[in-house]
DNA sequence: GAGCCTATGTGATATTTTTCACACACTCAA
DNA sequence: TTGAGTGTGTGAAAAATATCACATAGGCTC
């Protein structure tokens, strides 16, 4: 198995690549307490997927377990960091140190899955200079230097909504090449420029529909 | 149209109701420019998803439309929050006002779909009482009581992971029938309780994978 | 009101994703 | 070494979701 392994084929779900993270997660749980070797089934009871489901999505990208034993936990977990990219730290920089921001760069879960936010950026001159959770924060103007010096490549948006897309032109005229948005609303960027969005409202819209569909004429 | 058609067929797919949220918000910002009537192929254009899809999505619920005309942009915004179950304020509870609770307080996004947070709780000593973006921090132990004084049936849950179970019980038997978790890691709660997951995380490793796999042998 | 244009609503079709079910690989015990 | 038990990997089937393509309805002009 050399490096180019980690190239997994092009047809893989999505979903699946979210569920990826969740096994890696509950394998954690896993290995913290001992276990040595898992079955799909397992994986299954731990996380609510199914085990066909379990297998298929590591099935894409290799032959991870042992028939009749199961996946070793360690070595599993070894794999899927690989695949998902996560075995080496990735720096990010953050826009916008509002209250979102503050709460991203206080986060640990970041830090526990090798995402070091190493820089911040805000136009609001009373921020500048400050230090948030260790990060000092930056003049926006800085931004495109600041990035391309520390060779950043994913971006976290946590401005207000009528800024971001022109902060994130700015990002990607530095060499950003993923961002993940908080703020809400289309925005455009080229084809290569992987985008996330996290739209809170949707979230709990969506719990608000699920609760009102139980209405029975 | 009476009021009982709220209540919309029970296989629409669950992407479907997401998209209406982001409709929804679309539309505001062309009624706020003055369009009067749009098209699917508008919406479509302004938000990335075809206008077949459109048009299926908003068929699940009804004859919206207009042939050869298009959609009136306030009779559809009123008719999605109708769907959506926002046409009312939903009141909501917030459990940990650590710095993720704090930015949800002061998140403008909720108010405007009218989603009002009227409760706080934790258990730190330190940041009970305090008041937070116009909210009192009531303590953990007062949970039940609140929740069923004030009739709360949504719940954000934004406490460290290993309390989130605990926490959600209590919720559960408080009466609360859906939360918006951002703890980490599987939850149990009965079959009517909607849970949805905010797993930063697994967004930011979606990325990394994105990235990742670009690296071609 | 006839003809033309526009854009919805929806059967039919295609694609994507999940589940089923079982052959096969591995372990262990005797 | 053989047989029983376990659990992966995966074709095939099913379910869910998205797209196509067009009949149909409404509006506009002359």
């Amino acid at each position: 198995m050399g490096i180019l392994t980690v190239t997994g084929p092009d047809d893989v779900p999505q979903t699946t690549v979210r569920r990826l993270s969740i096994y890696l997660r509950t394998l954690g749980m896993e290995a913290a307490s001992g276990t040595q070797s898992i079955s799909s089934a397992r994986l299954s009871a731990l996380t609510g997927f199914t085990a066909a489901q379990v297998r298929r999505d590591l099935a894409y990208f290799g032959h991870f377990g042992r028939r009749g034993v199961g996946y070793a936990v360690e070595g599993l977990q070894a794999k899927i960091r690989t695949i998902l990219g996560i075995d080496a730290e990735w720096a990010l920089a953050l826009v916008g140190v509002g209250n979102l921001g503050r709460a991203l760069l206080a986060y640990r879960g970041f830090d526990q899955q090798g995402f070091k936010i190493i820089a911040a950026f805000d136009n609001d001159q009373r921020k500048v200079g400050a230090m948030v959770s260790g990060v000092r924060v930056d003049p926006v103007d800085n931004l495109a230097c600041v990035i391309r010096d520390r060779d950043i490549q994913l971006a976290i948006l946590a401005t207000p909504a009528d800024a971001a897309q022109e902060i994130l032109d700015e990002l990607v005229a530095a060499g950003i090449r993923a961002v993940l948005n908080f703020a809400p609303g289309r925005l455009h960027a080229p084809e290569d420029v992987k985008i996330s969005h996290v739209d809170l409202s949707i979230e709990v819209e969506y719990l608000s529909y699920s609760l009102t569909q139980r209405i029975v004429p």
